[in-house]
This record gives C-alpha cells, structure tokens and sequence, in this order.
DNA sequence: CAATATTTCTACACGTTGTAGAACTTCAAG
DNA sequence: CTTGAAGTTCTACAACGTGTAGAAATATTG
C-alpha cells in the first residue's frame, strides 16, 4: 500500500466526505476552494482524471463507468484506510507489543476510555 | 517523517538490532549476509555511507564523528520508531476514534490483553 | 612522506507524483 | 447522420526520493 502524494491525498480527503460518486470536474471545483489552492491557477481536469486513474490503480478509488461523466467513490471510509495503514506500519515489527505500549502511552486520556470501552469485556 | 526505501529499511533494522554503534564497513558485511542478499554482489560501502547519510538528515541515525571510522547507531528504538508512525498516520485523521475502533477490531487477542493491561487502571 | 583507509562529492538510473496538452471517443443537437 | 462540445485516455515532462557507486578529498599509519 502505497502512501499519497499531496495532490492525491486532497482528493482522497473530497471523495471521503463525498458519500455520493462525484465526477472530476466537481472534484476540480472542490479542490479549487480549499485552503491550499487559494491564489493558485485551477487545476486542469486532466491533472485530476489522471490522480483519479492513478488511486483506482491503487485501489483506493472505484469509478462508474456507466455514468458518461464518470464518478468516482473511495474504495473504503477513511477510518477504514486509516486504520489499515496503522496495521500495515505496526506489522513490519518484530517487537509489536512493545510498539502498542508506547502508542498507548500517548493517546489522549479520552482515546484511552474509548479505547478500554472498546477492549471492554473479554 | 518520510517513509524509508528498502535499503534504508534494512540499514536500520540492523541497527536497531545492534545496541553499541557500528562502522559503515561492518554494516556492508552483515547486509550482504542478510537473506534478501543472496547471489547478489555485495554493496559498495559508499552505497552504505550515502544511506547513512541520508538517514542521518532525517534524525533517524546518529554518528560518532570522533571515533574514526565512524560509528553510527539509531536514535530511537524501533519500537519507538514505529509507535510514532503510527501516530503520525492516526494524527491525520479527524476522526481518531473511528479509526481506533476499526484498529482494536484487528488486533489478537493476545495483544488485546496486552492493551487492556497497559491501560489498566482508569 | 607515501600508501592505505575513510569520508564526502558528484552522478545517474529508475520509480512516483504533480501537472497538463494532444489525441481520441462519445453524445446530444441540428 | 454530421458535427461540435464534453469527456476520456495517451503521452510527456519536471521534480523528488532512493539505490547505487566512482572520483575526489581527507585522514591514518607505517
């Protein structure tokens, strides 16, 4: 599992609070209004369809290709994606319990309710 | 904190196991007794140097300038290496609790115990 | 000092990402 | 049907990271 570039990331982040498939020129003009793009040229549609193509190589996307505009959905919820990436990074380690203590020592006391509550029976 | 390459990788996870310092030129001997290096022709020790370097520049590595072949050894513990990643890729998410939720669901058993020792009391 | 060991510089290939024009395809209006 | 607009795919290139290492510079040691 590959990690995303800026560009890619910002529309993973779109299509995550988009529940409905949205075509690339809504992504193009959702990207235009967020913080990092202001005094910046619009991207072209092209740039986009090319970041969509490249994260449904990835896997993270899902296209219909009914729909003539095309629309384009995130594979998984971001908490999903997240949470897998998490797996992915705590896997390479020998050592995984060692790594849980550590990570456990710095969440925030909430987290660690909910995270007991989630542990909760056994 | 950028992701490291597969020779990065390797570097520090002989490091990681090394707890004393050790020369660039020890380094290109245990890699090329490694198993992934099998039939292929040792690395030169400046290929070492470089990602030594490299990884020096991103705070992973620290070396002994007075020593004269240097001596380099790892910063941090892998385990606290890879805790801090996976904050790092838990911190970027809004919805922190979503994620923790779908990452316990992952777990063992094994280290859920675990998890439900370390945060014990309340 | 001269030979040798070590380190730093410089270089290049290859893959990934941002970026987009050119070329091709499809669909709707006439 | 034809044609033009809208949409999609191809092709390209620059910038950056990484693997790789020779050349050049520097330090050690005999």
């Amino acid at each position: 599992m590959a990690t995303l570039g800026d560009l890619e990331r910002a529309v993973m982040d779109l299509l995550w609070e988009h529940p409905e498939a949205i075509t690339a020129n809504s992504l193009r003009d959702l990207l235009s209004g967020r913080p990092s793009a202001t005094d910046t040229r619009p991207l072209a549609v092209t740039t986009v369809l090319t970041v969509l193509s490249r994260l449904e190589k990835k896997a993270l996307v899902e296209r219909e290709r009914s729909s003539r505009p095309h629309r384009y959905r995130a594979v998984t919820s971001r908490a999903e994606h997240t949470a897998e990436l998490m797996l992915e990074v705590l896997g390479s380690a020998p050592d995984r319990e060692a790594v849980l203590a550590r990570f456990i020592g710095t969440v925030s006391e909430g987290e660690a309710a909910t995270l007991r509550k989630l542990l909760g029976h056994d």
